[in-house]
DNA sequence: TTATTTTAAGACAAAATAGTCCTAAAACTT
DNA sequence: AAGTTTTAGGACTATTTTGTCTTAAAATAA
């Protein structure tokens, strides 16, 4: 598994709010219950991502969390990275610590190819590129079982 | 983290086997010493890799374990797929159990691009492909600081 | 036969990840 | 002011992964 459950949470709550693309909050209830996610286990997460700046929340009635800036400016791998930490990209394959340009490890250019791979496609995707897509071809954000809401 | 722990283990002792090259058993206590790993763990790693035939092992003195066939002829797919399964290489980057061709999730042609590109690199590569890398050029498959020992 | 060396197998413990629950604080509603 | 809705934050539990320990069984050696 690539990424965390935390991650992958983070990443479809935040694409959900990219394809709602409006300027007022989302209760994180409303969130957790369309992506069939725990709601505190979601909050958790989503917390982290306000206390980085990628979001912005507000308490109350009609609270609920936003993305901090278009969805169009904001990238995959700044929520990937905001909550699995930078070191995905950077690690070795093979988890020797000292692996690197100076010491690589056997299958250490291989790996840094495939890697850097991942990166780009996740520096080069933003999350209302990818919630467009999941509209117009139906594609899944949720954990729904159909296409009925479409 | 792409790999488990036991994944990345099972990688460094095979590949450790597969550089000696030869054919009688190591004990699983000299690997263990030599890659700087639980001796108690990687025995129940590599007992997995006997039961799927990719090990061979004997007990008693002069006993051990050896490859099963040419480190030629084993690629690192198939102790990758022995220890952590082959979903790595079928699930989807979002955890959405359902994804699939018919009803892709987001992510989901970008991801299994990058994902076959990592299954490739790992079906093409064998077991002494890499660890004669690995002694050639002084890279690294044990733990060790230095290259005191080539 | 007895002791030694090694893998096999299972119980157990520790650490990391995932998930739940409760109380507080902020903002709103009446 | 009092009650309601929502995020914030912490304690707690459950599960999975990682790691340790002990005993048994097989093979060898004395």
């Amino acid at each position: 598994m690539l990424l965390s459950k935390s991650c992958e949470y983070g990443l479809r709550a935040t694409l959900y709010l990219a394809s709602l693309d409006d300027d007022t909050f989302t209760s994180i209830r409303q969130i957790s219950d369309k992506l069939d996610i725990s709601y505190h286990f979601l909050t958790k997460i989503l917390q982290q991502l306000t206390a980085k700046g990628l979001l912005e929340s507000f308490k109350g009635p009609n609270g609920g969390v936003k993305l901090a800036k278009s969805g169009k400016k904001i990238q995959l791998l700044e929520i990937v990275e905001a909550i699995d930490g930078g070191e995905l990209f950077t690690e070795c394959v093979l988890g020797l610590p000292g692996c690197g340009m100076k010491k690589p490890c056997a299958l250490h250019d291989k790996w840094m190819n495939r890697r850097n791979g991942i990166k780009d496609m996740m520096e080069s995707t933003s999350l209302s590129e990818l919630s467009e897509q999941s509209i117009s071809n139906c594609f899944r954000i949720t954990a729904d079982k159909g296409l009925e809401e479409l």
